[in-house]
DNA sequence: ACTAAAGCCTAGTAATGCAATAGGAAATAG
DNA sequence: CTATTTCCTATTGCATTACTAGGCTTTAGT
C-alpha cells in the first residue's frame, strides 16, 4: 500500500479545511466529527502539518487550525509525501536500499524510476482546490 | 511501500529466467546465489508464480525453473499484481476498505482511481524482453 | 483571577503484515 | 538406490501501522 490512513486522513483533512475557509479556525473536535475519523489519531496528523507549516493551530477557546495558503497552492503530493514520509514505490528508492550493491547492473531499476517519477508527478500535478466541491451555499461570498 | 521485496524479487527472478532461458530448466539453488537471495524465502515466491502457470516447475535430478511464455508476453504488472496481490496505492480500492460509506461524497477518490490507473498501465505496459539485458555472449545463438 | 475550550507533547499498546526460516514429503534422472 | 530438486505447511522475529492515554499549556470570556 503506496498511501496508508495517515496520508489519506491528512487529504481528506486538507480539503475540508479548505471547504470551510470562511468560517475562519475550525477546531479539532468538528473536523474530526465531520470526517469520522478518531480525535486522538487526527492530533497526530494535524501536529505534522502544523510543523511542517501547512496549517496554523491555534490553542484555547475559539482556537483550531486554518489552512496557511490559498488552497491552489498546496499540491497533493506535498501533503502526502509529509505525512507518509515518502512516496516512493520501492524501497531501493527510499534512502534504505541506496547504494544496493546491485544497482548498477539491476534491469528493473529503471521500472522504479520511472514509475517513482510518474506517481510525484500526477500527485504534485493536483492542487488542493480541484478537490473542493462546489460550495453549494456559497458561504465565503459577502 | 507499494511494492516489496517479493514483488522485486519476483521481477528479478523472471528476468533472469528470461536471461537464461537458453540454458533450460534452471534450479533454484542458482538462481538464489545469482541474485543473492535467500533460497528458503525464494521458494515461497517461485511457488506463488509456478501456480499461477508463469514458470514450469520440475522436480528431480535436472529439474529447475523455466519460463512458460516468451519473455514479451509477459507483462511487469502482472507479475507484480500476483506477488503482490494488489497493486492499489489506497486500501479504499482494494477490496478492503470496499464500499467506504463515504465513497459517494469523498472527494478524494478521483485522485486514488486516477493514480491507480497511472500505476496499472504503466506496468502493465512493460514486458519482460525490454528488461533482458542484451547478452553478451550470445549464449542462445546455436 | 477563574474556568472552559482548545491545541500540544510524550508515551504506550494492540494488531497487522513482511521477511525469513524450518523440516520434511514427493518426484525425477542416472 | 541415491542424489538432486521442487513442493507444501507452519512458525518465528521484527517493524510498522493505527490508535489510545494522560497530562500540560495557551487563550477568550466572565
Amino acid at each position: 500500500m503506496l498511501v496508508s490512513t495517515k496520508g489519506r486522513y491528512a487529504l481528506r483533512v486538507m480539503v475540508d479545511l479548505a471547504e470551510h475557509q470562511a468560517a475562519g479556525r475550525i477546531p479539532l473536535k468538528e473536523i474530526a466529527a465531520r470526517q469520522g475519523i478518531s480525535e486522538k489519531y487526527l492530533e497526530n496528523i494535524l501536529a505534522t502539518l502544523v510543523r511542517a507549516n501547512m496549517l496554523s493551530g491555534m490553542r484555547g477557546k475559539g482556537g483550531g487550525y486554518v489552512l496557511t495558503r490559498p488552497p491552489e497552492q498546496y499540491t497533493v503530493g506535498e501533503i502526502l509525501r509529509l505525512t507518509e514520509g515518502s512516496l516512493a514505490p520501492v524501497a531501493c528508492l527510499d534512502g534504505d536500499c541506496k547504494g544496493c550493491s546491485r544497482s548498477d547492473e539491476c534491469p528493473t531499476l529503471d521500472v522504479w524510476k520511472n514509475l517513482d517519477k510518474l506517481i510525484n508527478d500526477y500527485l504534485d500535478g493536483v492542487t488542493l482546490d480541484t478537490l473542493v466541491a462546489p460550495s453549494e451555499g456559497y458561504d465565503y461570498v459577502i
